[in-house]
RNA sequence: GGGGGCAUAGCUCAGUUGGUUAGAGCGCACGCUUCACAUGCGUGAGGUCACAGGUUCGAGCCCUGUUGUCCCCACCA
């Protein structure tokens, strides 16, 4: 048989391991009509450069769910895929036509669109490369990209779809401006910070009147476009006011006084200027005044021709010239230090202008309402659900969808209007003639659509949708999202009322959201800060199975988590154990024939692990059910380190190295069993090694990958022998501490002397308990006093442990060392006393409960008897 | 202004529907060349579960309030 190296040393098999799982179509998701589907999608990252910490977590997730339905029977598709993300990539391009010291305009939309498919040629291999090196088991046959041409098609059916319902429209709204990327920005795309800045008081002269008034504002540079100064209808200090005409400075322009309820008087100096062509709340009170909108910005952030002298200047540049005109037209009443929210582009971080525009958008009130239904009505359901809160917020405050982008990259609006007539034409195809004039020359919209227009068709249209193709049948709906929480409005909402818009039914069964991975000191990994670690070098350093491990353990399902290399490190050495510990196994079995599990003669310790197994597959299957991945690692970890490393193994050596030949042989059938099982349900989290180790089990012939999810067989649970045997651990821990106690070496041999009713227990496991407790015989006596020497004692459930230790024995530091264990009884021996003296305990509380605690307290009062006894003795 | 998270060992965090003596990793102390593993083994120390009430036979967990802290949304020009 092969041999297994020393050490766990992942560089020599992730990668062979991963192009075997690939050559034999290890992922690939069938329609198999037998069997139940399961279907993950991958949210798609983004090809604007690499994966990072958050993407490694998300999509350990999701293999790890996935390997574990497969394993469980169920046909698993997980859809992978990548993102144009329109105006992150498009970015990205610019600056890297800028370093050429080329512009967009220069290389003119054909070219520029050439650059991008290169780069998206570029960038989604890579990412796929690394997804690769993580271990994900998605099916890369049915690999997608939000503009290849299924996904294109899907998109244009839907936006034909909603135009034809009347849920999509074009009109002048104010929208988010991003003057460095410009274009128009939806509102999840606004970020908003706390910035230093001030308030500008100027005066507006009153026509025909020696009057002014005084208004504030943030941003001076609007007011070139103001159309009226408003004040609150019930404000006595400016309702002579109302209905006058204002001398609007710096212009020839004269505007009105309003009154309008929207203006607290008790802020500012209770009037306030409009520019509805650049404040929101403004447009709004120009709606409701019939104001005129007057734009006075570019698209670039510079002051357009309607900004008189401004006309060229930077908004910035403006601000101050402005600010500086009015204080020498004596209009500057004071400057005062203002901290406000500003808004600015996810993208390029520049300074949002709410300006108005025309764009296209599509009406929300009627897609959110059946998206918050489905999930009150846990059709869809989000885990944690405290989630749901957060998805109803936005669902439930939400403003019209802003779709339309003033970008080349993405998908073009299906949209044609008629040279001739002006017609509008929305079509799934390109239209050659006009249908309203027969005209030929149709122009399309120049605009493309926002990058979560084409996402939040994800779940359906990389199955083939509109076409009821048979993927889609299978695989639709899907079972799981897995996402972080930031993704929420974004995604998770938008692909919510697509999906039950277009397919009329819910996209996915279950939302499962993670929260952000954050640096060792809880910041935010990021590029500015330069503290983001590249999952990668993690990699490269500790293997793929150690970060993944170290991704999900610790880590609460919805809750942000750090990132440190301690972490991985011990995932790491987790590993390693597993290594060795198989290797250990298989060392032993050599080239002989192990008898099947089940044909063996079963010790106690036997019983005892396979009892924990299974109470192991229980917790784990259980666990995983839920999608809870860091109990479920947590457990496993527990059993397969502390259960079968520290003890089962140890226990077995004495029959492994003992002279009984069925015996070796019965324990090496269970060392196989249990370490089958226990790399079966290793797999779904450390895929690469578990696979390694199982090529080397003895008559193993398929792939791990392949192989089924341990199952928990009620027969094998041995509840009762598992108890008795902890008893057998409790005694061999005894005697170490007894020996610690007195600095006994371990190594030092001891004789034990028992007093105990379970000798025949005892009997059983007479070579195990010599050999992990360090003893060179063990003999039983009727009674303490037997013994006619000085000895080290200890009180456990089975009885009572005496170990001579002649000049060792410091009878002071025995008694106090009794007497602080007798303490320690005598505590538990008043809490369970009391809980029992407690009629309505006794009366309410399970009968379970009450009788374990009645055992207990016997258990306490008998060892309390017995310590009494051996503090006696010492005398 | 609205909503939410978090507060448990020195540090980072788990704690599944309320029920054994509240756990893990790292760190710390002491001891170990025990023939799978020092990426290891053994034994320990370390917690009034933020605070104050309440519900309950029973609260780290449920309810109310307080404090601290972080985040999201909205936003007064």
């Amino acid at each position: 048989m092969k041999e297994m190296q020393t050490t766990y040393n992942p560089k020599l098999f992730e990668d062979k391991i991963y192009d075997e799982w690939m050559k034999k179509n290890c992922f690939h998701a069938e329609i198999d009509p037998q069997k139940v589907p399961f279907t993950i999608m991958m949210p798609p990252p983004n090809i604007t450069g690499q994966l990072h910490m958050g993407h490694a977590m998300d999509e350990t997730m999701q293999d790890t769910i996935a390997r574990f339905k497969r394993m469980q029977g169920y046909s698993v598709l997980w859809q992978p895929g990548t993102d144009h993300a329109s105006i992150a990539t498009e970015v990205k391009i610019v600056d890297q036509m800028k370093a050429e010291g080329l512009s967009k305009e220069e290389v003119g939309r054909e070219g520029f669109l050439e650059r991008a498919w290169a780069w998206k040629d570029k960038y989604a291999g890579r990412i796929v490369e690394q997804l690769k090196k993580l271990g994900s088991s998605c099916d890369w046959s049915r690999l997608a990209f939000t503009m290849d041409e299924r996904c294109s098609r899907a998109v244009r059916e839907a936006f034909f779809r909603l135009y034809q319902k009347g849920l999509i429209y074009r009109g002048s709204r104010i929208i988010n401006w991003c003057p460095g990327c410009k274009t128009a920005l939806s509102d999840a795309e606004v970020e908003y910070s706390e910035d230093a800045g001030f308030f500008w008081y100027f005066r507006y002269p009153v026509e025909g009147s020696e009057e002014y008034i005084t208004i504030a504002t943030t941003r001076p540079e609007t007011m070139l476009g103001d159309t009226a100064v408003a004040v609150h209808p019930d404000d006595a200090r400016y309702r002579h006011l109302v209905g006058k005409t204002l001398l609007l400075p710096l212009t020839d322009r004269k505007i009105p006084v309003v009154a309008d309820a929207y203006v607290d008087p008790a802020f500012g100096t209770g009037a306030v200027k409009i520019t509805p062509a650049h404040d929101p709340n403004d447009f709004e009170v120009g709606l409701r005044c019939n104001l005129p909108v007057i734009r006075v910005m570019n698209d670039d952030g510079t002051m357009n021709e309607l900004a008189g002298e401004f006309a060229g200047l930077d908004r910035y540049e403006a601000r101050k010239r402005i600010v500086a005109r009015m204080e020498e037209l004596g209009l500057l009443v004071k400057i005062e230090p203002h901290s406000h929210n500003v808004g600015h582009c996810y993208r390029c971080h520049a300074t949002v202008e709410p300006i108005v525009s025309k764009q296209w958008f599509v009406k929300m009130a009627p897609l959110a309402k059946p998206a918050i239904d489905a999930v009150v009505k846990n059709k869809t359901k989000f885990i944690p659900d405290r989630f749901a809160k957060i998805y109803y917020n936005w669902l439930e405050n939400i403003r019209d969808w802003c779709i339309s982008r003033q970008l080349w990259w993405g998908h073009r609006i299906p949209v044609w209007y008629c040279d001739d007539c002006g017609e509008t034409i929305c079509s799934r195809e390109t239209p050659t003639v006009c249908p309203k004039c027969g005209g030929t020359h149709l122009t399309q919209d120049e605009d493309v659509l926002d990058t979560w227009f084409s996402s939040a068709l994800w779940p359906f249209s990389t199955l083939g949708w509109p076409e009821e193709t048979p993927e889609f049948k299978y695989f639709y709906p899907t079972d799981v999202l897995v996402t972080g929480y930031d993704i929420i409005p974004f995604w998770v909402m938008r692909m919510m009322f697509s999906g039950i818009e277009y397919t009329k039914k819910v996209p996915f069964r279950d939302v499962l959201i993670h929260g952000l991975v954050r640096d060792e000191q809880g910041r935010k990994m990021s590029k500015s800060l330069g503290n983001g670690i590249d999952p990668l070098q993690i990699i490269d350093a500790y293997g793929a199975d150690s970060l993944r491990l170290s991704l999900l353990t610790g880590v609460a399902p919805g809750n942000d988590t750090r990132f440190t290399e301690t972490k991985v490190e011990a995932s790491r050495n987790f590993i390693n154990k597993v290594w060795n510990a198989s290797r250990f196994v298989l060392m032993n079995v050599g080239d002989e024939k192990i008898p099947p599990f089940g044909t063996c003669k079963l010790q106690p310790a036997d019983r005892w692990i396979i009892s924990h197994l299974m109470q192991t597959i229980r917790e784990v299957t259980l666990a995983m059910q839920k999608y809870d991945l860091g109990i479920a690692a947590d457990k496993l970890t527990d059993f397969v380190w502390n259960d079968f490393c520290d003890w089962y193994i140890e226990l077995t050596k004495a029959s492994l190295y003992g002279e009984d030949r069925e015996k070796r042989q019965g324990a090496l059938s269970v060392l196989l069993y249990v370490l089958d099982n226990i790399l079966r349900l290793l797999h779904p989290f450390i895929p690469f090694v578990t696979e390694e180790i199982y090529s080397y089990l003895p008559g193993k012939k398929g792939l791990i990958i392949t192989a089924e999810f341990p199952h928990y067989n009620a027969k094998l649970a041995y509840r009762r022998e598992a108890a008795a045997f902890d008893e057998i651990i409790e005694l061999i821990k005894a005697v170490r501490a007894m020996k610690v106690a007195v600095n006994c070496p371990p190594s030092r041999k001891v004789h034990l002397y028992l007093v105990t009713e379970s000798k025949r227990l005892v009997n059983a496991n007479r070579s195990s308990v010599q050999r992990l407790a360090g003893a060179s015989e063990i003999d039983f006596l009727a009674s303490t006093s037997d013994l006619n020497e000085k000895t080290v004692s200890g009180v456990a459930s089975i009885g009572t442990v005496l170990v001579p230790l002649g000049e060792l024995v410091d009878i002071e530091a025995e008694r106090k060392r009794l007497n602080k264990e007798l303490e320690r009884i005598e505590g538990e021996i008043a809490r369970a006393g009391s809980k029992l003296a407690n009629n309505n305990f006794v009366m309410k509380a399970p009968k379970k409960l009450v009788e374990d605690e009645r055992a207990k307290l016997d258990k306490f009062l008998d060892m309390k008897t017995k310590l009494h006894q051996q503090i006696k003795d010492l005398d």
